[in-house]
DNA sequence: TGTACATCAGTGAACGCGCGTTCACTGATGTAC
DNA sequence: TGTACATCAGTGAACGCGCGTTCACTGATGTAC
Protein backbone atom coordinates (compact mmCIF):
# COMPACT_ATOMS: atom_id res chain seq x y z
CA UNK A 1 0.00 0.00 0.00
CA UNK A 2 1.08 3.84 -0.53
CA UNK A 3 2.30 5.62 2.53
CA UNK A 4 2.20 9.08 3.49
CA UNK A 5 5.40 10.77 1.86
CA UNK A 6 6.21 12.91 5.48
CA UNK A 7 6.64 9.15 7.31
CA UNK A 8 8.34 7.81 4.31
CA UNK A 9 10.76 10.23 4.28
CA UNK A 10 11.26 9.65 8.26
CA UNK A 11 11.51 5.46 7.47
CA UNK A 12 14.51 6.99 4.67
CA UNK A 13 16.32 9.02 7.70
CA UNK A 14 16.18 6.07 9.38
CA UNK A 15 17.37 3.87 7.86
CA UNK A 16 20.62 6.20 6.71
CA UNK A 17 21.15 6.32 10.91
CA UNK A 18 20.83 2.84 11.28
CA UNK A 19 23.12 2.15 8.32
CA UNK A 20 25.75 4.29 9.12
CA UNK A 21 25.96 3.24 13.09
CA UNK A 22 25.88 -0.47 11.97
CA UNK A 23 28.34 -0.15 9.34
CA UNK A 24 30.86 1.87 11.85
CA UNK A 25 30.55 -1.06 14.40
CA UNK A 26 31.22 -3.59 12.33
CA UNK A 27 32.11 -2.76 8.90
CA UNK A 28 30.14 -2.60 5.54
CA UNK A 29 30.50 -6.86 4.92
CA UNK A 30 29.51 -7.59 8.48
CA UNK A 31 25.93 -5.93 7.76
CA UNK A 32 23.34 -7.06 5.45
CA UNK A 33 20.64 -5.28 3.92
CA UNK A 34 18.44 -7.28 6.36
CA UNK A 35 19.80 -6.22 9.71
CA UNK A 36 19.86 -2.40 8.37
CA UNK A 37 16.56 -2.52 7.46
CA UNK A 38 15.42 -4.56 10.43
CA UNK A 39 17.18 -1.99 12.64
CA UNK A 40 15.11 0.55 11.31
CA UNK A 41 11.79 -1.09 11.68
CA UNK A 42 11.49 -2.31 8.05
CA UNK A 43 11.57 -5.55 6.60
CA UNK A 44 14.29 -5.81 3.84
CA UNK A 45 12.23 -6.34 0.87
CA UNK A 46 11.55 -2.11 1.26
CA UNK A 47 15.10 -1.59 1.19
CA UNK A 48 15.38 -1.31 -3.24
CA UNK A 49 11.88 1.39 -2.88
CA UNK A 50 14.81 3.72 -0.82
CA UNK A 51 18.26 2.63 -2.68
CA UNK A 52 19.55 1.06 -5.70
CA UNK A 53 22.11 -1.57 -4.02
CA UNK A 54 23.95 -2.23 -0.71
CA UNK A 55 26.67 0.22 -2.29
CA UNK A 56 24.30 3.17 -2.66
CA UNK A 57 23.65 3.29 1.03
CA UNK A 58 27.24 2.63 1.81
CA UNK A 59 27.84 5.86 -0.10
CA UNK A 60 25.18 7.54 1.83
CA UNK A 61 26.04 6.38 5.15
CA UNK A 62 29.82 7.22 4.40
CA UNK A 63 28.35 11.24 3.41
CA UNK A 64 25.58 11.45 6.99
CA UNK A 65 28.89 9.94 8.73
CA UNK A 66 31.25 12.43 7.82
CA UNK A 67 28.58 15.66 8.41
CA UNK A 68 28.48 14.81 11.69
CA UNK A 69 32.22 14.27 12.40
CA UNK A 70 31.97 17.95 10.20
CA UNK A 71 29.90 19.30 13.02
CA UNK A 72 31.93 18.01 16.19
CA UNK A 73 35.01 19.54 14.06
CA UNK A 74 32.91 22.93 13.89
CA UNK A 75 31.97 22.91 17.74
CA UNK A 76 35.46 22.90 18.42
CA UNK A 77 37.83 25.99 17.01
CA UNK A 78 40.87 26.51 15.72
CA UNK A 79 42.01 27.62 18.79
CA UNK A 80 44.63 25.84 20.72
CA UNK A 81 41.97 25.17 23.71
CA UNK A 82 39.69 23.84 20.76
CA UNK A 83 42.41 22.13 19.61
CA UNK A 84 43.08 20.38 22.58
CA UNK A 85 39.50 19.65 23.67
CA UNK A 86 39.05 18.40 20.06
CA UNK A 87 41.86 15.88 20.66
CA UNK A 88 41.21 14.84 24.24
CA UNK A 89 37.62 13.88 23.24
CA UNK A 90 38.48 11.68 19.94
CA UNK A 91 41.46 10.10 21.64
CA UNK A 92 38.94 9.21 24.82
CA UNK A 93 37.95 5.42 25.99
CA UNK A 94 34.48 6.61 24.81
CA UNK A 95 34.78 6.81 21.66
CA UNK A 96 37.11 4.26 21.58
CA UNK A 97 34.30 1.81 22.75
CA UNK A 98 32.08 3.72 20.89
CA UNK A 99 32.71 2.84 17.26
CA UNK A 100 28.32 3.44 16.34
CA UNK A 101 28.82 6.87 17.34
CA UNK A 102 31.96 7.86 16.93
CA UNK A 103 34.74 8.81 13.66
CA UNK A 104 33.77 7.36 10.65
CA UNK A 105 37.32 7.53 9.23
CA UNK A 106 38.36 5.92 12.49
CA UNK A 107 35.81 3.35 11.86
CA UNK A 108 35.14 2.21 8.27
CA UNK A 109 39.05 4.61 6.61
CA UNK A 110 40.40 1.46 5.42
CA UNK A 111 37.14 -0.20 3.81
CA UNK A 112 36.64 3.05 2.01
CA UNK A 113 40.30 2.82 0.71
CA UNK A 114 39.10 -0.45 -1.41
CA UNK A 115 36.03 0.38 -2.24
CA UNK A 116 34.16 1.63 -4.75
CA UNK A 117 34.65 5.40 -6.41
CA UNK A 118 32.10 7.08 -5.45
CA UNK A 119 32.32 5.99 -2.00
CA UNK A 120 36.17 7.13 -1.54
CA UNK A 121 34.63 10.96 -3.15
CA UNK A 122 31.88 10.99 -0.63
CA UNK A 123 34.35 10.22 1.75
CA UNK A 124 36.94 12.73 0.67
CA UNK A 125 34.43 15.62 0.33
CA UNK A 126 34.05 14.60 3.89
CA UNK A 127 37.57 14.93 4.97
CA UNK A 128 37.61 18.44 2.82
CA UNK A 129 34.75 19.72 5.34
CA UNK A 130 36.37 18.70 8.15
CA UNK A 131 39.72 19.73 7.83
CA UNK A 132 38.07 23.21 6.53
CA UNK A 133 35.72 23.35 9.87
CA UNK A 134 38.75 22.96 11.87
CA UNK A 135 40.22 26.14 10.47
CA UNK A 136 43.69 27.37 11.26
CA UNK A 137 46.68 25.97 9.43
CA UNK A 138 45.51 23.08 7.01
CA UNK A 139 49.12 21.36 7.15
CA UNK A 140 48.54 21.24 10.81
CA UNK A 141 44.54 20.20 10.61
CA UNK A 142 45.88 17.14 8.49
CA UNK A 143 48.65 16.20 10.77
CA UNK A 144 46.28 15.98 13.78
CA UNK A 145 43.66 14.51 12.13
CA UNK A 146 46.30 11.46 10.73
CA UNK A 147 47.41 11.28 14.28
CA UNK A 148 44.44 11.05 16.40
CA UNK A 149 43.02 8.61 13.66
CA UNK A 150 45.90 5.95 13.90
CA UNK A 151 45.74 6.30 17.50
CA UNK A 152 42.19 5.29 18.09
CA UNK A 153 42.80 2.55 15.48
CA UNK A 154 45.40 1.08 17.41
CA UNK A 155 43.60 1.60 20.78
CA UNK A 156 41.01 -0.39 19.66
CA UNK A 157 43.02 -3.01 17.48
CA UNK A 158 44.76 -4.03 20.74
CA UNK A 159 43.31 -6.56 23.26
CA UNK A 160 45.05 -5.22 26.37
CA UNK A 161 43.22 -2.69 28.13
CA UNK A 162 46.56 -1.19 29.74
CA UNK A 163 48.22 -1.15 26.44
CA UNK A 164 44.95 0.50 24.92
CA UNK A 165 44.68 2.87 27.35
CA UNK A 166 48.66 3.83 26.89
CA UNK A 167 47.95 4.28 23.08
CA UNK A 168 45.49 7.05 23.11
CA UNK A 169 47.14 8.76 26.38
CA UNK A 170 50.28 8.97 24.07
CA UNK A 171 49.30 10.75 21.64
CA UNK A 172 47.24 12.96 23.48
CA UNK A 173 50.36 13.69 25.40
CA UNK A 174 52.48 14.38 22.29
CA UNK A 175 49.30 16.22 20.32
CA UNK A 176 49.30 19.16 23.54
CA UNK B 1 49.06 -39.27 -1.84
CA UNK B 2 51.89 -38.20 0.71
CA UNK B 3 54.02 -35.79 -0.04
CA UNK B 4 57.97 -34.93 0.92
CA UNK B 5 57.77 -33.25 4.55
CA UNK B 6 60.06 -30.33 2.83
CA UNK B 7 57.33 -29.47 0.23
CA UNK B 8 54.42 -29.54 2.25
CA UNK B 9 56.43 -27.27 4.94
CA UNK B 10 57.17 -24.44 1.99
CA UNK B 11 53.64 -24.96 0.74
CA UNK B 12 52.46 -23.95 4.37
CA UNK B 13 54.78 -21.16 4.16
CA UNK B 14 53.76 -20.24 0.54
CA UNK B 15 49.50 -19.91 1.77
CA UNK B 16 50.81 -18.00 4.89
CA UNK B 17 52.52 -15.41 2.67
CA UNK B 18 50.04 -15.07 -0.38
CA UNK B 19 47.58 -15.11 2.52
CA UNK B 20 49.11 -12.12 4.32
CA UNK B 21 49.59 -9.83 1.14
CA UNK B 22 46.15 -10.73 -0.35
CA UNK B 23 44.65 -9.94 3.03
CA UNK B 24 46.58 -6.64 3.29
CA UNK B 25 45.29 -5.73 -0.49
CA UNK B 26 41.84 -6.48 0.14
CA UNK B 27 41.09 -7.34 4.18
CA UNK B 28 39.70 -10.71 5.50
CA UNK B 29 36.54 -10.58 4.08
CA UNK B 30 37.14 -9.94 0.23
CA UNK B 31 39.42 -13.23 0.19
CA UNK B 32 38.59 -16.36 -0.19
CA UNK B 33 40.35 -19.75 1.01
CA UNK B 34 40.05 -20.96 -2.42
CA UNK B 35 41.46 -17.32 -4.05
CA UNK B 36 44.65 -17.90 -1.47
CA UNK B 37 44.95 -20.94 -2.34
CA UNK B 38 44.94 -20.95 -5.69
CA UNK B 39 47.51 -18.09 -5.11
CA UNK B 40 49.64 -21.02 -3.13
CA UNK B 41 49.85 -23.23 -6.24
CA UNK B 42 47.13 -25.74 -4.39
CA UNK B 43 43.15 -26.30 -4.40
CA UNK B 44 40.92 -25.34 -1.97
CA UNK B 45 40.09 -28.89 -0.29
CA UNK B 46 44.02 -28.95 0.89
CA UNK B 47 43.13 -26.08 3.01
CA UNK B 48 42.43 -28.03 6.40
CA UNK B 49 45.31 -30.19 6.34
CA UNK B 50 47.33 -26.71 6.97
CA UNK B 51 44.63 -24.68 9.14
CA UNK B 52 41.55 -25.63 11.22
CA UNK B 53 39.66 -22.40 9.61
CA UNK B 54 40.49 -19.14 7.75
CA UNK B 55 39.82 -17.48 11.00
CA UNK B 56 42.94 -19.48 12.53
CA UNK B 57 44.22 -18.36 8.84
CA UNK B 58 43.91 -14.62 9.48
CA UNK B 59 46.02 -15.08 12.96
CA UNK B 60 48.69 -16.76 11.62
CA UNK B 61 48.70 -14.35 8.90
CA UNK B 62 48.79 -11.38 11.17
CA UNK B 63 51.52 -12.69 12.88
CA UNK B 64 53.75 -13.36 9.95
CA UNK B 65 52.69 -9.55 8.08
CA UNK B 66 53.64 -8.27 11.98
CA UNK B 67 57.03 -9.93 11.62
CA UNK B 68 57.64 -8.16 8.60
CA UNK B 69 56.86 -4.94 9.84
CA UNK B 70 59.36 -5.16 12.90
CA UNK B 71 61.71 -6.15 10.57
CA UNK B 72 61.97 -3.15 8.73
CA UNK B 73 61.85 -0.93 12.01
CA UNK B 74 64.89 -2.75 13.17
CA UNK B 75 66.32 -1.86 10.32
CA UNK B 76 66.13 1.64 10.55
CA UNK B 77 67.03 2.55 14.53
CA UNK B 78 66.04 4.93 17.05
CA UNK B 79 68.23 8.15 16.03
CA UNK B 80 66.47 11.26 14.27
CA UNK B 81 67.88 10.39 11.10
CA UNK B 82 66.59 6.89 11.24
CA UNK B 83 63.20 7.83 12.09
CA UNK B 84 62.89 10.52 9.65
CA UNK B 85 63.66 7.34 7.08
CA UNK B 86 61.80 4.94 8.52
CA UNK B 87 58.61 7.62 8.12
CA UNK B 88 59.56 8.74 4.92
CA UNK B 89 59.27 5.70 3.62
CA UNK B 90 56.16 4.38 5.42
CA UNK B 91 54.30 7.70 3.37
CA UNK B 92 55.95 7.32 0.39
CA UNK B 93 53.07 6.96 -2.69
CA UNK B 94 54.54 3.49 -3.03
CA UNK B 95 53.98 2.45 0.41
CA UNK B 96 50.64 4.12 -0.05
CA UNK B 97 50.15 2.33 -3.57
CA UNK B 98 51.39 -1.15 -2.57
CA UNK B 99 49.20 -2.30 0.46
CA UNK B 100 50.35 -6.05 -0.02
CA UNK B 101 53.63 -5.41 0.55
CA UNK B 102 53.04 -3.10 2.94
CA UNK B 103 52.24 -2.45 6.95
CA UNK B 104 49.78 -5.06 8.61
CA UNK B 105 48.70 -2.26 10.68
CA UNK B 106 47.97 0.10 8.17
CA UNK B 107 46.17 -2.02 5.97
CA UNK B 108 43.89 -4.22 8.51
CA UNK B 109 44.32 -2.21 11.87
CA UNK B 110 40.28 -1.40 11.50
CA UNK B 111 39.21 -5.39 10.71
CA UNK B 112 41.80 -6.42 13.14
CA UNK B 113 39.64 -4.37 15.97
CA UNK B 114 36.01 -6.13 15.42
CA UNK B 115 38.04 -9.58 14.94
CA UNK B 116 38.26 -12.74 17.20
CA UNK B 117 40.35 -12.31 20.53
CA UNK B 118 43.45 -14.30 19.48
CA UNK B 119 43.86 -12.32 16.24
CA UNK B 120 43.81 -8.70 17.90
CA UNK B 121 46.20 -10.80 20.58
CA UNK B 122 48.50 -11.75 17.72
CA UNK B 123 48.48 -8.29 16.35
CA UNK B 124 49.38 -6.84 19.88
CA UNK B 125 52.34 -9.07 20.13
CA UNK B 126 53.30 -7.75 16.89
CA UNK B 127 53.36 -4.10 17.67
CA UNK B 128 54.64 -4.04 20.98
CA UNK B 129 58.10 -5.75 19.22
CA UNK B 130 57.42 -2.82 16.31
CA UNK B 131 57.58 -0.36 19.02
CA UNK B 132 60.46 -2.51 20.72
CA UNK B 133 62.50 -2.12 17.44
CA UNK B 134 62.12 1.61 16.72
CA UNK B 135 63.87 1.81 20.53
CA UNK B 136 64.11 5.26 22.24
CA UNK B 137 61.77 6.96 23.47
CA UNK B 138 58.08 4.81 23.83
CA UNK B 139 55.46 7.36 23.84
CA UNK B 140 57.36 8.65 21.01
CA UNK B 141 57.61 5.81 18.96
CA UNK B 142 53.97 5.03 19.68
CA UNK B 143 52.65 8.84 18.45
CA UNK B 144 54.92 8.22 15.49
CA UNK B 145 53.31 4.75 14.40
CA UNK B 146 49.78 6.13 14.89
CA UNK B 147 50.41 9.61 13.17
CA UNK B 148 52.27 7.54 9.98
CA UNK B 149 49.43 4.80 10.19
CA UNK B 150 46.55 7.32 10.15
CA UNK B 151 48.61 9.17 7.15
CA UNK B 152 48.47 6.28 4.93
CA UNK B 153 44.66 5.44 5.99
CA UNK B 154 43.44 8.42 4.58
CA UNK B 155 45.61 9.21 2.11
CA UNK B 156 44.37 5.46 0.83
CA UNK B 157 40.67 6.22 1.24
CA UNK B 158 40.79 9.86 -0.69
CA UNK B 159 40.33 9.96 -4.18
CA UNK B 160 42.12 12.50 -5.34
CA UNK B 161 46.18 12.25 -5.63
CA UNK B 162 46.88 15.58 -5.04
CA UNK B 163 45.16 15.70 -1.58
CA UNK B 164 46.63 12.11 -1.28
CA UNK B 165 50.14 13.27 -1.65
CA UNK B 166 49.20 16.27 0.27
CA UNK B 167 47.92 13.80 3.34
CA UNK B 168 51.39 12.02 3.09
CA UNK B 169 53.54 15.26 2.32
CA UNK B 170 51.99 16.87 5.35
CA UNK B 171 52.38 14.19 7.84
CA UNK B 172 55.77 14.02 6.69
CA UNK B 173 56.84 17.54 7.58
CA UNK B 174 55.09 17.85 10.58
CA UNK B 175 57.09 14.45 12.10
CA UNK B 176 60.76 15.74 10.71
C1' DT C 1 69.39 -53.06 3.06
C1' DG C 2 64.76 -54.77 1.88
C1' DT C 3 59.82 -55.33 2.56
C1' DA C 4 55.01 -54.25 4.24
C1' DC C 5 51.96 -51.03 5.36
C1' DA C 6 50.05 -47.04 7.92
C1' DT C 7 50.08 -42.14 7.22
C1' DC C 8 48.43 -37.95 5.46
C1' DA C 9 48.75 -33.85 1.95
C1' DG C 10 46.26 -33.08 -1.85
C1' DT C 11 42.07 -33.45 -5.24
C1' DG C 12 37.54 -32.23 -6.61
C1' DA C 13 32.64 -32.98 -5.83
C1' DA C 14 29.27 -31.85 -2.60
C1' DC C 15 26.97 -29.62 1.57
C1' DG C 16 24.41 -26.00 3.93
C1' DC C 17 24.05 -21.28 4.71
C1' DG C 18 23.55 -16.34 4.35
C1' DC C 19 23.70 -12.89 1.32
C1' DG C 20 22.05 -9.24 -2.24
C1' DT C 21 18.50 -8.81 -5.17
C1' DT C 22 13.90 -9.69 -7.56
C1' DC C 23 9.07 -10.14 -7.83
C1' DA C 24 3.95 -10.61 -7.39
C1' DC C 25 1.01 -8.64 -4.59
C1' DT C 26 -1.35 -5.14 -1.28
C1' DG C 27 -4.04 -1.09 -0.32
C1' DA C 28 -3.86 3.77 1.55
C1' DT C 29 -2.31 7.99 -0.47
C1' DG C 30 -2.34 11.68 -3.46
C1' DT C 31 -3.84 13.61 -7.82
C1' DA C 32 -6.70 14.68 -11.89
C1' DC C 33 -11.11 16.00 -13.08
C1' DT D 1 -15.93 19.13 -2.12
C1' DG D 2 -16.46 14.54 -4.14
C1' DT D 3 -15.15 10.63 -7.06
C1' DA D 4 -12.06 7.51 -9.78
C1' DC D 5 -7.92 5.66 -10.21
C1' DA D 6 -2.86 5.53 -10.83
C1' DT D 7 0.99 5.43 -7.77
C1' DC D 8 4.33 3.31 -4.98
C1' DA D 9 6.28 1.98 -0.12
C1' DG D 10 6.09 -2.06 2.09
C1' DT D 11 5.58 -7.42 2.67
C1' DG D 12 7.40 -11.95 2.40
C1' DA D 13 8.52 -15.77 -0.62
C1' DA D 14 11.87 -16.95 -3.89
C1' DC D 15 16.22 -16.69 -6.78
C1' DG D 16 21.08 -17.52 -7.80
C1' DC D 17 25.55 -17.21 -6.10
C1' DG D 18 29.79 -17.60 -3.52
C1' DC D 19 31.38 -18.84 0.59
C1' DG D 20 33.56 -21.93 4.43
C1' DT D 21 33.75 -26.46 5.33
C1' DT D 22 33.34 -31.67 4.74
C1' DC D 23 34.26 -35.98 2.67
C1' DA D 24 35.57 -40.15 -0.05
C1' DC D 25 39.31 -41.16 -2.38
C1' DT D 26 44.42 -41.32 -4.06
C1' DG D 27 49.10 -42.93 -3.83
C1' DA D 28 54.03 -41.60 -2.66
C1' DT D 29 56.31 -41.12 1.69
C1' DG D 30 58.28 -42.47 5.77
C1' DT D 31 58.57 -45.90 9.36
C1' DA D 32 58.64 -50.38 11.79
C1' DC D 33 60.60 -54.71 11.53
Amino acid sequence: MRYPAKETAAKHERIVKEASRLFRERGFENVSVGEVMKAAGLTHGAFYAHFGSKEELETVAIAYGQELSAGRARSHGAAKKGRQAYADRYLSPRHRDNPGDGCTMAALGQEVARSAPEIRATFERGLEEILAAHGGDRKEAIFRTAAVLGGVVLARAVQNPRFSNEILESVRQKLD
